[in-house]
DNA sequence: GCTGGCACTCGACCGCAACGAGTGCCAGTG
DNA sequence: CACTGGCACTCGTTGCGGTCGAGTGCCAGC
């Protein structure tokens, strides 16, 4: 059965009086609150019919109606308005991300920032090594047989390794390997080339053989294996409001926010299709944790320019004002890239 | 008033009876589940005298008596005996620390280990670049104004800055100045040797000199100020076990937790004069943090040998099981420092 | 100094009745 | 045919009174 426009306009007034007011929505508070032109009792007809299509539930027989994972799916797809950021909320993110120092900052600064403009939980990915490119790669001989792998991508992260070589290397031979390195590395993305970092081996002498062969491995284990990801994470204090802190709820999510795993699935899992403008909205049971079955994850892809190095995003109940945070997690989004891109 | 001996073991067990079933306690519960060998009429004399000196406390008229924090601090103080570890919790810690690979892996393994062991909120300090050694020190050209710094600790520490020089630098010249920080620096411990950094200057030639002053200054800035001290925390979904979780106390306790500072001042407080082998407590009110007025926290100093180059601990309802915490933060804290030590 | 007994307090629990928000249904109307 | 007003009904919430029992303080007696 189609759902007529009006049937809609219910709908859509039904989530957002009960993301203001947590509580049910009848049909006398609803046309009272909005000027639907119709009588309470049209009202509860097409509330019927919502019911009858999985949209909205009633928690009981005399209760108002509390829209279902489904309702708010359609809501989020086609009825909400893109709701523009207040020059409040503007400012608020300039002047939290204008003074990051380094790329730790930067992060750190971004996951508060979108945990308080959201009032939820915010989640961070830190730029993925394997989405980055190589900046510049450095050998340090710490001892004869001992040397430090350093990696700085473009994003600003640096990432350093203690690598035990198979034998005692000559420095001439590690300004030799570094050379090498650079020459094929630099400026790749290295999630892109697992080959080249194995066909390093081919470029060298057989006396260096064994060394590059070694490097080779850490730089394939630890870059391009997407091993070494990192999260940030903040608000889980905004967990306490709403409805979700009863029986257990509460004590699960925590739980699942404490797994790595977790996030990076949440947060990470961008479309291998490269950028994608509008953030992803998995509404309740849509998760793919139990756990979390009860919250609902806002997310999107970030990087300088066009294309994407990590992710971030917000989880909070179901129950959430899905254009407000939506359009934040973009904005927040769009900020960071630049502040990136500048580097 | 004095307390007589029997008074004192009535106070332990309500406090072992009110940790045990998480309600007041009556007299004559505690004749039953504790051979006192006298009536309950004897320990409500002794419970009145109890709660005038400050020790309990009765929520209501008729109902049993709960520990005050007075009476916890009287309890940890005197009346708790050591609780032996486990041989289970023995080798659940050497099962859990045996296969870290780095230290970043060392101290998420501490945290979630301790976490787990005492089912309560852990937080592990990393070693305090202020405490350690420096191992290595190195300079690695990124161009011709642009070199970056990378600090090798004896934890295993590693910390890299970025460093925008006065001008352009020969990379002969950026030899010499390592060779002239290894040579002062490595060995020594950072935190004690703010005057090694600052002469440093001195040590080098007129042309040298700017570059030089802004490596100190960065150092300075970077190691020996405690500015980039980093914590890992676990476990938070433990708060919602016990009666934390109400009226927003579970709020306010999980917002002091996000922030940095307030743990590393819970956690990192170690006395300057060195080592303390026995964890510190603090209970309820003697925190310094309001909102943390109802929890409980148990910390110790950790670190390679005899020194201490960070903190760790956990924090818990003030009705918390002190001498097992106690015991396990202590075996916790004793293991991670050998392993440090290893390295 | 300890004990048994006793009166007392007060929160927890239970059943009951009144209330009211909200619904579904139906006959009536433009 | 779609909308409306009216009405009976459902059911969770609230408030009240009464009972129960755990626990206490006090006191006389051993």
């Amino acid at each position: 059965m189609a759902l007529d426009e009006r049937k809609l306009e219910v709908l859509r007034a039904i989530v957002e009086d009960y993301v203001a007011t947590e509580e049910p929505v009848g049909s006398r508070a609803l046309v009272e609150r909005h000027n639907l032109n119709v009588s309470p009792a049209t009202v509860r007809n097409d509330m019927a019919v919502l019911e009858e299509e999985g949209y909205i539930h009633q928690p009981h027989t005399s209760a108002g109606r509390v829209p279902t994972d489904r309702g708010y799916r359609l809501f989020v797809d086609r009825l909400s308005r893109v709701k523009p950021l207040s020059p409040a909320e503007r400012r608020a993110i300039e002047r939290f991300l204008i003074g990051a120092v380094d790329l730790d900052d930067v992060v750190h600064r971004t996951v508060r920032l979108l945990a308080q403009l959201t009032r939820q939980v915010a989640v961070v990915q830190y730029p993925s090594l394997t989405r980055s490119c190589v900046r510049h790669l450095e050998l340090v001989p710490i001892s004869t047989t001992r040397i430090m792998l350093v990696v700085i991508t473009n994003t600003g992260r640096v990432e350093q390794r203690l690598v035990e070589l198979p034998g005692p290397t000559a420095s001439d031979d590690v300004t030799e390997l570094r050379r090498l390195i650079n020459a094929k590395l630099a400026g790749q993305q290295l999630g892109d080339t697992p080959a080249l970092v194995q066909a390093l081996v081919e470029e060298v002498g057989p006396m260096l053989r064994p060394a590059m062969a070694t490097l080779s491995s850490v730089l394939l284990e630890t870059l391009v294996e997407r091993h070494d990801e990192r999260i940030a994470l903040a608000g889980t204090a905004n967990l306490t409001r709403g409805a979700l802190d009863f029986q257990g709820t509460l004590r699960s999510v925590l739980e699942a926010l404490e797994e790595e795993v977790v996030l990076l699935k949440l947060i990470g899992e961008i479309e291998a299709d490269g950028r994608e403008l509008q953030p992803r909205v998995r509404i309740g049971d849509e998760n793919e944790f139990v756990d979390l079955r009860t919250t609902s994850v806002v997310s999107t892809g970030y990087g300088p320019g066009e294309t994407i190095v990590g992710g971030l995003g917000v989880l909070g109940p179901t129950r959430m004002d899905y254009p407000g945070t939506i359009a934040t997690v973009r904005a927040v989004a769009r900020y960071v890239g630049d502040l990136l891109a500048q580097n």
